[in-house]
DNA sequence: GCCAACGTTGGC
DNA sequence: GCCAACGTTGGC
């Protein structure tokens, strides 16, 4: 799951001591991600974009069930969606929780050379989606890089 | 339903 | 700042 951090680090999550809403995403796949394709308990990677150095900085976990993202009935929130019926809501989140910060940055560089990351969505060109699958394979490989 | 125009993402 | 990729919009 991809922030840009001067807009919302690893950081500013860890400093939540507690859940927090992953609020803001403006895209019908990434919608369908959060509403099918995560369980609640689900673990993830917290991904720097946009930024100095790119790449994986950490694991947060899946809190809750599949909601209607409250920012887009919010009329002072840059993502305030006004097409969207309060009946049928368009955009979906779920609540994430800090579990660690890596010891270093696995930057997207090192993920794009690592033996076993080849196939993974997030390297794929032309790939912008800010959510994205992770096999169990890679979320193993990935685990040992940053190491202690 | 097609498709051109436009907007956004995000690495570089 | 550039630009490739691709999603969305809206006229027809």
């Amino acid at each position: 799951m991809k922030s840009e951090p001067d807009c919302y680090s690893i950081d500013d999550l860890a400093a939540k001591n507690g859940p927090d809403v992953w609020e803001g995403c403006r895209n019908y796949t990434v919608r369908n991600f959060f509403r099918d394709a995560m369980s609640n308990g689900d673990e993830a990677f917290f991904y720097h974009s946009s930024c100095d150095e790119p790449g994986i900085v950490g694991v947060m976990r899946v809190v809750s069930e599949a909601y209607p993202d409250p920012t887009q009935f919010d009329p002072a929130s840059e993502y305030y969606d006004a097409k969207s019926p309060r009946d049928n809501p368009r955009w979906m989140t779920r609540d994430v929780l800090f579990v660690r910060k890596f010891a270093r940055i696995v930057p997207l560089s090192e993920l794009r050379t690592t033996p076993g990351l080849e196939d993974m969505k997030v390297l794929m060109r032309g790939q912008r989606l800010s959510v994205l699958p992770v096999t169990p394979e890679e979320w193993q490989t990935i685990l040992r890089l940053p190491g202690l």
